[in-house]
DNA sequence: ACCTGAACACCGTTCAAGT
DNA sequence: ACCTGAACACCGTTCAAGT
């Protein structure tokens, strides 16, 4: 993350707002406005200044997202207990990360802006790396691991909440509706037999069920 | 997909643009300068017309990106020979979604617009679902699998075009590397131990490990 | 050093009118 | 039925000037 710019012995003109405030009041629009609501002219009229005091404390929106996420996983992805067995601390920080993620779903956004979450989230990949090394794996394996899970858990979000906001849009047929309906059971017969329990069964939350396959799956190949 | 509008006995003016020269324009912008070049006005323009003569063959910009991915699938993601052996069956299967994902880097955006990423695709996903089922599994669970590999390929998608663009912008401190340049080694020393090949390791294309790695948990744990 | 106003170069979409 | 022009209600960001 850049630094906020170091503190100069005052040789100009005090500041009116701060990179902190300015943070404050994104999250405070995006959380009851959803991401969609920040702009940077909306935020000036919220922290009372004009678009372009911003830029003083922030490079450009897209630093401002990263900011904010980095915010947000700070006070949110506090370190806990975790459980002993290696196996079960990967599922349970990997869990974490996944229900830390579940609980902003402005978040997609950002999660295509950086390949690195956040700072306050490398304590989580620390736990998953080393629990795959403690099983066994070679460090390069466990990195390897500790991406295969990234992938799937970054997936899993970016899947969710965007069924999560069409649904909220309210698009009624939504298309996959209309074409199970008529399935062709010779062409596609699994998916016809599947057809009227689709909508339920991908409704399920099945995030942990994947994870464990996934990383017995780590575990049980080499 | 909503259908193209019913061909009624021509009561008006004879159309001057089609649905299809409009997504064959929309194809030629995005493939020679990405999605964000994408603009209805700019469409207009390439197509010879005005923005909004397109909303009479489009709904929104959005149907307009879903009818884009549908054709890309349909001429990319043609059926082909799968090995017979069902568990190669699903790899393949999956991998072939995950090729054709990936020689589209645009399609992020539309990734997060439907859960469903294309008729197309339903015979890859009827090829795992089944390759599922004939090794063992319920049908519920197999779809629930098919679930799983989505999640992870779509996230793998993600993470690798972010990426990509990242790189090619040329951001270059690249933040992460700043912060594993100095992690303390008492604190995350698994991250620190890697973390001069970390970059290395990420950059290597491990979907297919991953890959087998989730779909031999899929089948052992249950 | 920090902030402001005005402007640039855009967006997607609606509406009323034309043919 | 299909298309057009003008307009609405926005964007992020730059630039030159103010204090």
């Amino acid at each position: 993350m850049p630094q906020p710019s170091a503190p100069r012995r005052n040789p100009g003109r005090p500041p009116r707002i701060s990179r902190e405030e300015i943070i404050e009041a994104a999250r405070r629009i995006v959380t009851e406005g959803g991401v969609g609501r920040l702009t940077m002219r909306r935020l000036a009229t919220e922290v009372g200044s004009t678009p372009m005091a911003l830029y003083h404390h922030v490079r450009d929106k897209e630093e401002l997202l990263v900011l904010l996420l980095d915010d947000y996983a700070a006070r949110t992805l506090r370190r806990s207990e975790l459980p002993a067995h290696p196996r079960e601390r990967i599922v349970a920080a990997a869990t974490a990360i996944h229900e830390a993620l579940v609980a902003c779903p402005w978040i997609v956004e950002v999660l295509t802006a950086d390949d690195l979450m956040s700072t306050s989230a490398l304590w989580f990949v620390e736990q998953i790396v080393d629990g795959l090394v403690a099983c066994g794996l070679s460090l390069d394996r466990a990195v390897h691991g500790y991406r295969s899970i990234w992938y799937y858990t970054a997936g899993e979000i970016v899947v969710r909440t965007t069924a999560a906001r069409r649904r909220a849009d309210g698009d009624p047929p939504t298309y996959r509706e209309q074409v199970f309906a008529d399935l062709d059971s010779n062409e596609l017969p699994r998916l016809a037999q599947a057809a009227d329990r689709w909508g339920a069964l991908t409704a399920e939350d099945t995030y942990q069920d994947g994870l464990r396959a996934l990383v017995d799956g780590l575990l049980v190949s080499r």
